[in-house]
DNA sequence: ACGTTTTCTGCAAACGTTTGCGGAGAACGT
DNA sequence: ACGTTCTCCGCAAACGTTTGCAGAAAACGT
């Protein structure tokens, strides 16, 4: 492997010089040895290591992102947020898939701090509470920020909020005409369901509309989940039931195939309105209706932030972005 | 940050000693003393320096993956069979997203060789070309393994038959009956598309059926334009088609809505087939029947393959993973 | 009692960078 | 002519590890 001596000797000059011209500093240095300098480098494919530079700069330019699953459809986006903006500020980031499990989870971390990571941007508040619960925060000085809710208030973060837009979705349903709305919620301990939950639930008092709770189907995110929650529903239920609001996209996906196999039309006989905007919304058939989510925006915020967090800058803990109803064709 | 050195200290004992205890090397110390170090480790909370570590073993236990698109969900799962036995083996994976871009890749190339990675795992031939032609590997004595053909013949690939899963794939369409059957391939420079469509036009040969150069859609492997292809076609064609081969599965569901816009039934008068078996085959209505393509080996065998050529070991060039006809609804 | 082996520990060099400090020579002001 | 400033360059220390080598003490064999 070339180094910065061999450049060195090549171009006949000492190892500062090749350094200040690969980092371009204001230290001054002559046009015609730069010029030498430039042609070694080139000439002999030079790279200059990274561990040794970090070693010395105590400062690695890359950023660990902790999602939890890459298998949902969700965090891509999530991803190529962070991703372009790293990558516009020089960043490399380093993707942890935690897979819903603490061992995971743990591992990683480790791993992270072992490459002394600048920062760390965690999605869901699942990872950040099995990190607290490391006592991880306390003794590493890293930055961190969080995409969701944040579970430890000196943490910033950046999110969206729940309950109105939660509220929004179902009032919308409601405007329709719909007063037997059965919800379709995620994992309990989340945060997110929590206010989407709220937000549903405000939606019907406002409207005068009972809060059941045999209409609020306990699952977990997934499709198939959703799927045979909707399906066990229709099958014990005498209610009439005309609209559906998942917590999810991909939950409304199940759930709208359980309808179809059923014989219902959507939006007919049931309404589905879901959450998040994952692309696939709109692939299904019908499309669906849905809260969007400003994936995307959501990684290149957090990733704005721990640049700033980085330099020094001052930021704001919290950053909502908003939501909109995407109105498709399943409502 | 707290260093070996502080551990050294608290312990009261060389660098060298925590070091020794560190990496378990089989030269002795004793029980006592080590128990001391451990000790000392645990309070201070010490984590190595991987940079350091590795600027001294010129070995990082990092291997980069380099993906076309991660929200391709073809991808995911390649990702997290790298990962599951990267986790198991001790190395970490960064993971690139080339998102189709010959820049991006040769930006994230830049990156892997700067922070010295120990070898690359690619997947698809475009990156494995854009890197050929920007003379990676000349330059760099970097180990790489390929997903899917390799441009190179020195370089290990691990991959699937495409030629003879498609070919069975439309012999099985054949064998159901139908005579009239159209396909929908990816970008043609892909091999993958070549031997798919080979296989498609093998099927044909063997079973008397001529080969019409209007029933083969040529698109890009994504939703939108096997959706668009297929309306197109059915505006425009008076042939009666009774079957498609989609050449992914990606397609295959745009297809599927595509068809079904149109009032025809799936598989009833018009049979679909895909190709991949992404998780999302199962999600549509009705379930795509498909050709499974063991992506999560895919990924397994390709890191064990890297940490093969890693040892040392012996390897061999070309693996071919298996197939299957995998028969649900949508034929 | 004394050489030999074994067990344990530490010194110091090396890995490839960055950068504070200092020095040589040219340019400049008076 | 001589101090001062400016431009350009290099020495060497430092970053945090690993490991070859050597040495001290203990255990052992005779």
């Amino acid at each position: 492997m070339v180094t910065i001596k061999d450049v060195a000797k090549h171009a006949n000059v000492s190892i500062t010089t090749v350094s200040r011209v690969l980092n371009q500093t204001e230290h001054a240095v002559n046009s015609e040895t730069r010029e030498r300098v430039l042609n070694a480098i080139k000439e002999l494919g030079f790279y200059p290591n990274a561990m040794a530079r970090g070693l010395h700069l105590k400062e690695t330019k890359t950023i660990g992102l902790i999602v939890q699953d890459i298998s949902n459809p969700y965090y891509p986006s999530i991803v190529r947020g962070v991703e372009d903006v790293a990558q516009e500020l020089g960043y490399t980031v380093i993707l942890a898939n935690a897979y819903r499990s603490r061992e995971r989870t743990t591992k990683y971390l480790n791993v992270l701090r072992e490459k002394r990571v600048d920062g760390i941007i965690f999605t869901g508040g699942g990872a950040v509470k099995d990190a607290a619960e490391d006592n991880f925060f306390e003794r590493n000085p890293v930055s961190t920020v969080v995409i969701g809710k944040s579970c430890n208030a000196k943490m910033p973060s950046v999110q969206v909020n729940n309950v109105q837009a939660s509220r929004e979705a179902c009032e919308h349903l409601i405007r329709l005409g719909h007063r037997q709305i059965v919800t379709v919620t995620g994992p309990e301990d989340s945060t997110t369901v929590v206010d989407r939950l709220e937000g549903y639930r405000q939606a019907l008092m406002a409207n005068g509309i009972p809060y059941r709770d045999e209409f609020v189907l306990r699952c977990n995110f997934e499709f198939d989940e959703g799927y045979k929650a909707v399906e066990r529903f229709l099958d014990v239920s005498n209610d009439k039931v005309t609209a559906i609001f998942a917590q999810n996209d991909m939950m409304a996906i199940g759930i709208m195939k359980a309808l179809k196999e059923k014989g219902l039309k959507i939006p007919e006989n049931v309404a589905v309105i879901g959450f998040d905007n994952i692309p696939l919304a709109s692939f299904v058939t019908p499309m669906l209706s849905t809260v969007a989510v400003p994936i995307y925006e959501l990684g290149r915020t957090a990733m704005r932030i721990m640049s700033d967090l980085q330099s020094g800058h001052e930021i704001s803990r919290i950053t909502t972005l908003p939501t909109k109803l995407l109105l498709r064709q399943s409502c």
